[in-house]
DNA sequence: CATTTGACGAAGG
DNA sequence: CCTTCGTCAAATG
């Protein structure tokens, strides 16, 4: 599970000890990612290159999921494109909701499908959709001012 | 099984 | 800008 930075700190630790009761002494455990994802908030170039756990996710869902995560660092994709990419061309809304539900932000780099009309889209993750535009200014993806 | 609901997109005001 | 309509998987009833 991946929860994204939130304003509040202590709000968002919370959430994750209720989640987990463990998570410090299992921290040690998933130290690379812990690693990656905050050098990618440093700014950096990140990869991401994990085995992801989606079984509980549906079949087309884990689809979209796959291409999504061949959309690589400061590019972006439209809703649509990912529809043709999965089968269903005209399905741009269907990939919409199949990404409102993603476990895994960042590692499925969602944050990078946007609109066709240039605008964002959404994002369901805590930061919302300003942290989508803060991820995508960091990685270059938004080309004009 | 029938409806409703969206992180959409195109077309036509 | 805005509205309407087509689209499709999932959720809901």
């Amino acid at each position: 599970m991946i929860y994204l930075p939130e304003p509040q700190k202590e709000k968002l630790k919370k959430k994750l000890f209720s989640c987990f009761r463990n998570a410090e002494e299992g921290a040690h455990r998933i130290k690379g990612i812990i690693g990656d994802i905050s050098n990618y908030f440093k700014g950096e170039n990140v990869h991401f290159n994990y085995v992801l756990d989606l079984k509980s996710m549906t079949y087309f869902q884990k689809k979209v999921y796959r291409e999504t995560m061949k959309i690589s660092y400061g590019n972006t994709r439209c809703y649509n494109w990912l529809a043709e990419k999965v089968g269903i061309s005209g399905g741009a809304r269907a990939i919409g909701n199949a990404l409102g539900k993603n476990p895994l932000p960042l590692l499925i780099p969602c944050h990078r499908v946007i609109r066709k009309n240039g605008m964002l889209g959404g994002f369901s993750s805590p930061g919302g959709i300003i942290l989508k535009k803060k991820m995508l200014l960091m990685e270059g993806a938004l080309a004009k001012v």
